[in-house]
DNA sequence: TGTACATCAGTGAACGCGCGTTCACTGATGTAC
DNA sequence: TGTACATCAGTGAACGCGCGTTCACTGATGTAC
């Protein structure tokens, strides 16, 4: 049964996707590895040939998760459409389909909760993450920028996971419109100076 | 072994406390009912005795733990002392201290995971937070005040989750300030006019 | 290029363990007379 | 107020189940000659 070294890096990247999905759809602690590799098209026993343990799988997973995220992102660094991203990632289609959205919205709680290494990697993902958004956060006097990147990200995150925990859809758009006019309004200070506390 | 009623009452409510303080620690999944029970000072065969379930458990349990923060907040209903509850809820100690602390923030998306009931009262309290926050985010133009309400707590509970699940303190700790920073300006808008969309 | 053999990805069954839940039992509480 | 009895909060052991992990085995792959 044994396979080619492609086909096990194909295996691999299953296994990733798949767990990627399961743990944003689902949360870590409530995924098992049974129904991830099924969703690869393997059998439980083969896990530990591509990975040393669950959380092992986790930080392979949150990482990948992670960048596809911010490659979306990185395609349009510079350029000014922060506006447009933002109303993506407060849309009721990103809402609605957690298993292929943001993982830091899904998953952030938890992995608070998580063993050193996940939560080491997650760290520097956030950080490159903060570094990216930064440029697109600038006005006239760009001493804020870092800060008004790091609430704006955080107000999507936890307005997101508001307008998904909630049970009534006339609200959950409500959270989501209101998230996005304070949005626009942080990241793109507009004629305002920042007036941030002297430093 | 029968206990008088007032001590089953006695026993409920620290089953309530204890599954409150490990729901919020641990993440609900992650959380059994004997640790709970334990806590609590009883055997896990008692539980039955006063829930019907785990999740009957959960929403009794999240109900209390958001009765309880929102009872902070409504104390200090019309003064101006949104600043003060601002800085505390973006404290190190809050966020050192999740087991005491918010549960939107500990446990929103794991909330959106969990079955209709649950939902329902969580969407029951998030209203009644969203009343009550909103005459505090009042300007002289206070149309959009509702609005700044529901994206400066989204910000509130995504800061605060982000600074948790940070590895490096000095990053946790810039979290933090700068999430101060864009509530304030976000909760009270002061001379700006918030300018929003008509309606 | 062809053959012999070590490697190892994947299978399927088993492991101990903790989970949520059930149940027979105990004995103090609360009630009926 | 005192007695007899039904109730039921709590105990402790057991239930089936799914979890993460291990292991003997299979057979195609990759390598050495």
């Amino acid at each position: 049964m044994r396979r080619s070294s492609l086909e096990k890096a194909a295996s691999r990247e299953r296994i990733v996707a798949a767990a990627g999905r399961q743990f944003r759809d689902q949360g870590i602690a409530a995924t098992g590895l049974a129904g991830i590799m099924a969703e690869a098209g393997l059998t439980v026993g083969a896990f530990y040939a591509h990975f040393q343990s669950k959380e092992d799988l986790v930080s392979h997973a949150l990482d990948a998760a992670l960048d596809q995220q911010r490659s979306a992102l990185s395609s349009d660094a510079g350029t000014n459409l922060l506006p447009t991203l933002i109303d993506a990632y407060l849309s009721p289609a990103h809402r609605d389909a957690p298993g292929q959205g943001c993982a830091n919205a899904a998953l952030v709680a938890e992995i608070a909760r998580q063993p050193g290494p996940v939560r080491e990697g997650y760290t520097a993902q956030l950080r490159t993450l903060i570094d990216q958004l930064t440029p697109a956060c600038c006005s006239a006097n760009d001493k804020g920028a870092r800060g008004r990147a790091i609430a704006t990200f955080g107000m999507l995150i936890g307005c997101l996971q508001l307008a998904r925990a909630v049970d009534d859809p006339a609200l959950s758009d409500e959270i989501l419109a209101a998230a996005r006019q304070a949005a626009a309004g942080l990241a793109s200070p507009a004629r305002q100076n920042d007036g941030g506390p002297g430093e």
